[in-house]
DNA sequence: ATGCCTTGTCGCACAAGA
């Protein structure tokens, strides 16, 4: 079973690399992230053409979120607990059933956080702190559980082409790190360092200053694993491919391979 | 030092992204 992960930016902009991605894959599960889309203006037919049952949890203009199943989804849960203030649409969470019992997981876009210095970077760590406490909680049912998403977190130098470009970025701040390696002390694996050790492995280009031809980027976008999920793990990849397509998010997919 | 691009909203430029 392969679960995937993309920030595809913008699903009305991103329709047709989306859809190609979809059909050259075929990944049981999909987690989008900044579908930038009302769940009612989202279209939902030419995903659901393709066999997908479809659960979005969106807005107007930024963030959003979005899963999508071959499997009926399950308990489909829409926002981060913790915070009722919170408007911003950044997490969705449901479950499949599959033979060994139950696989539950959350495809989250967490704050960027930038610029340091304004109620950004406190609303960020916030965040991190509430996603924490989540995932304690999950991690209670001892069954497979995955969070998946755009962390907007570079955990270590290896993660960044130029990490010193990054010390006043909030991606790259103590306070973001130290959150991403708590969340993984919890007891769950971050799939990709798993499977590779290599340098310039990278999940982020920016558009701007021909980042992606100085292959300038970023591992921001992750796969968590809970110790059950972690016991089913194949392997994973990461589709660097298609940001030299036409029309690309600045993100790629990030995808785990799972005997279910 | 800043913008470099791209998106969506809504305007006929702007905020936000990372």
């Amino acid at each position: 079973m392969k679960i995937a992960t993309w920030n595809i930016n913008g699903v009305k902009a991103r329709i047709d690399t989306v859809l190609e991605w979809l059909k050259e894959t075929s990944p049981d599960i999909a987690c989008f992230q900044e579908i930038k889309s009302v769940d009612e203006n989202f279209p939902r037919q030419p995903f659901e053409d393709l066999g997908y049952n479809l659960e979005t949890h969106g807005q107007k203009g930024f963030n959003g979120v979005a899963l999508l199943s071959k499997l009926p989804l399950e308990d489909v849960r829409r926002g981060l607990p913790g915070d009722d203030q919170d408007e911003q649409a950044r997490y969705i969470e449901a479950g499949v059933s599959i033979d060994q019992g139950a696989l539950r997981f959350g495809c989250l876009y967490l704050p960027n956080g930038n610029p340091l210095g304004t109620e950004k970077f406190p609303y960020k760590l916030g965040w991190m702190d509430r996603l924490i406490a989540h995932a304690e909680k999950q991690l209670r049912d001892e069954a497979p559980f995955l969070l998946l998403g755009d962390y907007n977190v570079i955990q270590d130098p290896i993660d960044a082409k130029n990490p010193q470009n990054w010390l006043d970025d909030a991606l790259f701040q103590p306070e973001s790190r130290q959150r991403f390696r708590a969340l993984q002390n919890l007891g769950l694996t971050e799939a990709v360092r798993s499977c590779t050790s290599a340098e310039e492995v990278f999940t982020f280009w920016d558009y701007q200053a021909g980042a992606w031809q100085k292959n300038n980027g970023i591992r921001i976008d992750h796969i968590l694993l809970s110790p059950h999920a972690t016991d089913l793990l194949n392997g994973c990849g990461i589709d660097k491919h298609v940001r030299g397509w036409e029309k690309p998010s600045d993100h790629v997919p990030v995808w785990v391979d799972l005997a279910a």
